[in-house]
DNA sequence: GATGAATGAGCGTTCATTCAT
DNA sequence: CATGAATGAACGCTCATTCAT
């Protein structure tokens, strides 16, 4: 096993436990023998957990962000942009339900919030992208005028929800769902 | 002090450090110092911690349920009663942080998915409430055809995260943006 | 209840769970509450649980003694004296499985021993008797020159064996295979 | 040390101090440090401390067996036989102290309890040869006709008080002793 | 005198991290 | 480099003992 084929099984053994039974399921010992390596290894790509946990992190949104943005238009009209963005973002999650399971848990550890706060400061990802649609929004007067993070809410919140009992079996999503879904959301922010 | 102001004082602390640190970063030892008795003593209240972690959920949703039905009128138009449920539900969390972490805390653990699904099937509190409003407007014609799963997540999910955002400093939550927060979501759902 | 009923009942509860479940299976609250008492109030009988325990051993010490010297003469021959004694030993403990069960517990506990070595010295109580016996014994030369502690345990380790058989089911004994037992323990002592 | 060193020290630290104290005078912490290892180690060796106890007297009585069987030739006569196997086994027991205050505190536990009685249907280790030896000499009418427990307590019973009390310093057992002592044993048993 | 709630030392056990091999 | 055995601090929990009521 090559070097960096070693470290990308450690984060996918990472991916798999953590996103099935949470931070305190996921010992070292366990995450390295599911990755078939020795647990001293782990400490040769990673200096500690909690590194591991913020890369494994990183990694999800490199892997999300692309996959979002094919295809995506910003000289489209507004709506339609939006209905990209949300249709591929639950796309997303709902394909890849360890990696959404995973920010889940991730954004409930202290760790999780610190990363927030810090993303609010500097440039922010993919949230720079519905930055710019949702400011474009309320300057064409399509959105209705409320802050950014208001936005936000009223357009993940529910998408995430909807992942959530999907995963839990609570509710079935399929693609017509998926589209009346984003749809809705849509007009929780459209003027 | 007493003995059911003890109970309270262990309440209380296990409440906020929970809801400040997550379940792990929660010993017994941290939440008797911070209630101010012996470690020993929580055990006389709560046979382990799992079952103070379940009696205080069961705590947070005696105090909420009341709160957001205070006033709720059954006989008045969907939307007027699915505003006067939002803004309650908005700004019980705003006004009790606290209890609001601790059930994000809460329904993020293994123990938290299984009451949820307990919940699916058997009776289940407000949200019996919610159903019968969501069920009501869809026979009404007043709001989407859509799975009541996903109804919820239209109308919780933007409201849960606004919450977040506030207690994360991230947007200021005042009187006015609460109930435009709620209207937006009235939008989200409604035909 | 008098004061020295609840004596008693302190005392008869703390047999009965210790025979019943060992030392460690026997905590101080679980006897006050078998005993109808508070946990407190064992310690105005009792400084502590190591003179609980000791002073159970007694009472069984001061039961068992009159037992089986009921009807016994030293006048009669060695064999006759041998046989009344080992039958009474043996159908106490058959008829009192507590008080032998606790009675094992106590000897094999550091406790136990310190008691034993300090018997060695001073009177032994019952152990005079046999003693008295053995040597007689001795001296008539129907008994084998054996030191003491080896006639005993000639005599007593059989009887205990089988008692301990019995209480595990492992042996049923009745008054035949009493007799039985104890006269060939006979045959081991004897010339 | 080598590996199979440090379980060594473990089950040897482990014997001596349950050997001396009992088990509840055995903590864990008390064990490894005695054996020169970390608390945690022993879980690597031992799923737990039930485990180890069990596997100590496991390895006690594979020391036992072959010991008492060294040069035992069951085509002797049945005296014969008895007096090798309980001659050897009182010199195991007066020669390895420890293992003989073990296996006492051993059966003296639930634990040991749980173990006679599977062994009473299960083959028994060298209770099989005590028991063919105790039939076959019942068969050729030179054993008492009593049950096999039975004459099994009046075997070893003597046995192991003497041991006892070798321990205990009350009577010196020299290899004269020991002889007479398996003598008299023979005498309980023999028609 | 009697109570039982309160205590906290001490238990068995886990696991992130280190380091000799 | 990679390993995994070793570590020990930290955890949840028990229970003998105390003491305010």
């Amino acid at each position: 096993m090559s070097k960096s084929e070693k470290r990308e099984e450690i984060v996918r053994a990472a991916l798999e436990i953590i996103a099935e039974h949470g931070f305190h399921g996921a010992p070292i010992a366990m995450i390295a023998s599911r990755a078939g390596v020795g647990a001293g290894t782990i400490y040769r790509y990673f200096a500690n957990k909690d590194i591991l946990i913020a890369a494994l992190y990183q990694e999800i949104e490199e892997r999300l962000y692309p996959f979002i943005l094919r295809g995506y238009e910003p000289a489209r009209p507004i709506r339609e942009r939006f209905l990209h963005l949300g249709a591929a973002l639950l796309r997303y999650c709902i394909e890849n339900p360890l990696d959404f399971r995973y920010v889940e848990q991730f954004h409930n550890s202290p760790y999780g919030a610190a990363l927030r706060r810090a993303r609010l400061l500097g440039e922010g990802g993919e949230r720079e992208t519905f930055r710019a649609l949702f400011e474009d929004g309320i300057s064409q007067q399509v959105v209705k005028e409320l802050p950014v993070t208001v936005l936000c809410a009223l357009a993940f919140g529910p998408i995430f929800a909807v992942v959530r009992d999907h995963i839990l079996d609570f509710t079935r999503v399929d693609d017509a769902l998926m589209a009346k879904t984003v749809a809705a959301c849509w007009d929780g922010i459209r003027r």
